[in-house]
DNA sequence: CCAATACTCCAATCTTCTTTAGAATGTTAG
DNA sequence: CTAACATTCTAAAGAAGATTGGAGTATTGG
């Protein structure tokens, strides 16, 4: 009877050890926060993280049977997509443990951070406010197909590789708010550096949807 | 430049990749889920967890180099104890996705749970609002020195192990809720089935105190 | 100062994970 | 039906983690 029970407690925490083990390759991880901004083909995910389309795979597989994605077949292509919301949670809670812990982690954020955040460090709820009025300018850079699967209220879609052509979309009186994949993406800290060199009022925000839709906030996806 | 994105993306990765291998073992896990209670000797973990010494020892090493869990010395033994709330928090958000994804983890605590929740499924408020009118008696069955480092408020401590001789001790006309260190601890489960068998109305709740905090309610800790 | 206690560190073994290569599978276009 | 494509499966080498035994370190009691 003794021993039963450390046999129960065994199992117990051996299950829960299947999702630490899922999340605990910085692979694996990576992909997460791609699938955090919608689903996508392995082809993508792997090009995405820079990895071979094989181990993109064998990760992908890693992660299905930890049950945290599941995937779709549409021709061709196989999409993954996160199982659920709380994944996406779960990965932004991680991140912010890290971040609260390791002060490595901290350091190298902040240096991301140190020539984009210096114009105005905006909360979420001050910049909906402020997108709402129209003051400034919400600019997703991200893919128009993560944009579609989801984005920020009053966000306009304009990706990085199109900012060159379409600066003149932008005004030039008001901040200009990039935000991207999250805090690890590196899309709206280039999206800024680049805007403020042509002379904008340009800042980075470090959220991405997860983030954002992780505090209560909502999203905003379109009609299918 | 192209080539350094991908460079900082990886550290930052490989930084939060720290975290998830800290909590990929079961063993680990079951080390914070110890923790959770209130710090401890390594020697008390070790017998807790049922390894070797030497083993937990190492356990903990990898902890505390991820900044999950920290130390103390008192004479001869050193304390453990974690960083903060945000591991707690961080654990009982891992043990829900866990749960939440993985049909093996919910059949096994339905097994656990099925002869102990037959009385009534109780709300963590309405569990309180009882336990401060005197219609239920709340039963911490853990180690008195895990009550002294934090109980629910209202609860009364029994350790399991005095149970059979305190039995005079508790009401047989009130309902009795026994709690121990969470889900995936036994102790609460034999403290009610035990008292079930004795003729006392019994039920066991789930929650540990670090699920009980982590839901916003409060925690009571002795002064010191 | 010595012995005992409570740990930690180091080194060795065994296992498990990561990554890549090559073969196989399922789907669509023609 | 066949070719082309996207993806998975299988197998194997190398890297990393788990566990144990033996030696070493800090602290207390005598």
């Amino acid at each position: 009877m003794k021993n039963t029970g450390r046999q129960v407690k065994d199992a117990l925490y051996a299950q829960v050890t299947r999702i630490g083990k899922a999340m605990c390759s910085p692979k694996r991880l990576e992909l997460i926060e791609l699938l955090c901004q919608g689903e996508k083909p392995v082809e993508r995910l792997a090009a995405e993280a820079e990895i071979s389309m094989k181990l993109a795979s064998a990760h992908l597989k890693e992660l299905r049977q930890a049950h945290l994605v599941e995937t779709r077949r549409e021709g061709k292509n196989i999409f993954y997509r996160l199982t659920g919301e709380s994944v996406a949670d779960f990965w932004v809670a991680m991140r912010a443990l890290a971040e609260d812990r390791l002060l490595e982690l901290r350091a190298a954020l902040a240096k991301l951070a140190e020539h984009a955040h210096e114009l105005m460090p905006m909360e979420r709820e001050e910049l909906l406010a402020q997108a709402e009025q129209g003051e400034v300018v919400v600019l997703d850079v991200r893919p128009g197909n993560e944009f579609a699967a989801g984005h920020l209220p009053f966000a306009r879609s304009l990706p990085l590789e199109e900012l060159q052509q379409r600066l003149a979309e932008l005004p030039r009186d008001k901040p200009v708010v990039a935000y991207c994949r999250g805090p690890f993406c590196l899309m709206a800290v280039e999206a800024a550096a680049f805007l403020r060199q042509q002379g904008f009022r340009a800042i980075r925000f470090e959220d991405g949807v997860a983030e954002w839709r992780a505090h209560g906030l909502p999203v905003v996806s379109e009609a299918t």
